[in-house]
DNA sequence: AAGTGTGATTGAATCGTTTTAATCGACTGG
DNA sequence: CCAGTCGATTAAAACGATTCAATCACACTT
């Protein structure tokens, strides 16, 4: 029961490079010719294999989308507007989520260049660059989520991070705040390493102002909750009197951990803001002051890129574009 | 630049079939020559053409998996659960978003197809049936999340969504709430309609209790504001004292609107219950009651139901999984 | 020494679609 | 009436990995 081109060629009684054209370029066909193979494509159920058309093109049609965590709805929403913008192109995105781990985030690399995929998108951890430079050199072209090449060898779709972490710091000190904590880790993704940093250029230029840092080993609502226990054990004139949380899945955790107990007032004792302002930021328990990046911008983008670097071939220019990320300031900071 | 196994075969001074069978079944071939080929393969950066293998093959290594929603925590769940189990067969999940829209519902499909997948996982929206009949006729192994089949034609792995609903009207109901409302839609999704006459039968057991209808064009926090902004707008007496939420998604935006203006009290006011226990709910501003569905142990059952489904070919039984939801009780309920 | 077995390797056919050069008919203008 | 053109169609050659029957080399048995 397996029909192919054939089987359908013979059914209209032309040739199998007739029924392709038909479905490729119908206008180079005749009208009635056309009516007979579709008659022929319907009546026996015929669906074109996939696999024998891209062996045939070299490349797929797809582009393959490789993030830290879809949990995440900073992610997703990416996702939404690279897949929006895939679309409009005719292409489809595979979305693979490497949740952190340096094995799945090859493996996938691996999935998608055995793939033929027209392109990669990838939020790397820690650092691949090398591995991410054998793809392109074997004819991947790759573009960089969230994060800057340093040498400048890739195209690239980023926010300032340093510029985030710094503002959310400063807006943390004018609320009067001094003994701040950044909640946050690993250290090997460059999105918090950044922030940090961007938050210490800020509580250094405040006399008076201390930063301390509470690592943690994800970026997720229960790592958060775990380091806002560690602040409910200390006494309480041992407590920071804000924290700055590296996203907003550790805020939301860090939150929980405050209120579980119900003692610790915030914004009153513990001042909080997030980053990504996902959109259940606005909705918990005290709605979330947050660093907002332009999620679905920055999806939409990295393809726009990504087409640009397919079109000029491997030795074309590579573009780092930045956004800027802006507060937004809710009740968890006083409002 | 291409690299085939022909060039790998040449460097190594074998044949094409003895590369093809280092890389499948090295075991065949004796220790050195497996040796040697290897060394050519990293030599030459060879990266095997999926493409042809699936050709050769006839199917692929991945299974389709098409959601209403990826912005819900509830599938993106349940998409683990699946990528996990999908990953210990030794096979890829491809993630599709119909965002309830069937014509990409309907794309997705044909994709799928046309890469001729190993199996599809699908929350169909609507009545897809007899599409998904044809799909199945024509080789592709099917199975239903989160929505039973009328006629027992398919395999499902769904959740006891009248209990569900049954459930939280009867809590409601029992917290002395008299005058519900149901907030959710569109009719079309049967998840909404079951929950609606579980709702519908637990109030119909208890005189004296109403249950008004506000429905909402999908389920999402931006619904689920509208709708209750549309509650505020009404003079107080004329409001309900307890919502049911279709899912968390719609009763977070619910209570954003009742917060806004901080002048209705959750739950004093109005009682709030939502669906799903999505991992944001306990973290909402008023933590939320929920129904709890076993998203990832659905994902994960789904792909060893349609891994049995494809080993026992066209004609099998297919088999019905349905999970009982959990009440959890948290503030919007009064605790 | 002839025959038998065994393990390793090979060569060619195959999967199903796309594409290109070639062919065919019919028609047009000189 | 013939050369030339044009549109529609065809046949065959790709694409690259897998697989199976055939071959080969070599050791072991009788």
């Amino acid at each position: 029961m397996v029909v192919s081109v054939r089987e359908v060629a013979a059914l209209a009684k032309v040739s199998v490079g007739t029924v392709s054209n038909v479905m490729n370029r119908p206008e180079k066909v005749s009208p009635d010719t056309v009516e007979r193979v579709q008659a022929a494509i319907l009546a026996l159920g015929f669906v074109r294999n996939d696999a024998a058309r891209q062996l045939r093109a070299g490349r797929s049609r797809s582009i393959g989308l490789v993030v830290l965590d879809v949990g995440n709805p900073f992610f997703t929403d990416l996702a939404r507007g690279a897949e929006n913008r895939a679309a409009e192109a005719g292409l489809t995105v595979l979305l693979g989520n490497s949740d952190d781990d340096a094995v799945r985030e090859n493996a996938y690399l691996d999935l998608f260049e055995e793939q033929r995929v027209h392109g990669v998108l990838i939020s790397p951890i820690g650092d691949t660059t090398e591995r991410l430079a054998r793809l392109r050199e074997r004819g991947t072209p790759t573009v960089l989520l969230d994060r800057q090449a340093e040498n400048r060898n890739f195209s690239s779709v980023s926010v300032d991070d340093p510029a985030g972490g710094y503002t959310a710091a400063r807006h943390l000190l004018e609320r009067g705040r001094r003994r701040l904590a950044f909640v946050g880790g690993p250290a090997s993704l460059r999105q918090v390493t950044d922030r940090l940093a961007g938050a210490r250029s800020a509580v250094a230029e405040q006399a008076g102002a201390t930063l301390e840092v509470i690592e943690t080993t994800a970026l997720s609502v229960l790592e958060g909750r775990r380091a806002g226990e560690s602040v409910m054990a200390r006494a309480a004139s041992e407590r920071p009197d804000a924290i700055f949380a590296a996203n907003d899945l550790l805020a939301m955790g860090v939150l929980q951990a405050l209120n579980m107990n119900g003692d610790v007032q915030v914004p009153g004792a513990i001042a909080l803001i997030g980053y990504d302002d996902i959109a259940f930021a606005s909705a918990a328990v005290v709605p979330l002051s947050s660093i907002r990046q332009p999620s679905e911008l920055i999806g939409h983008t990295a393809v726009d890129l990504l087409l640009r670097e397919a079109a000029n071939g491997a030795e074309g220019e590579h573009e780092q574009i930045v956004f800027q990320p802006e507060l937004i300031i809710r009740a968890s900071t006083g409002g």
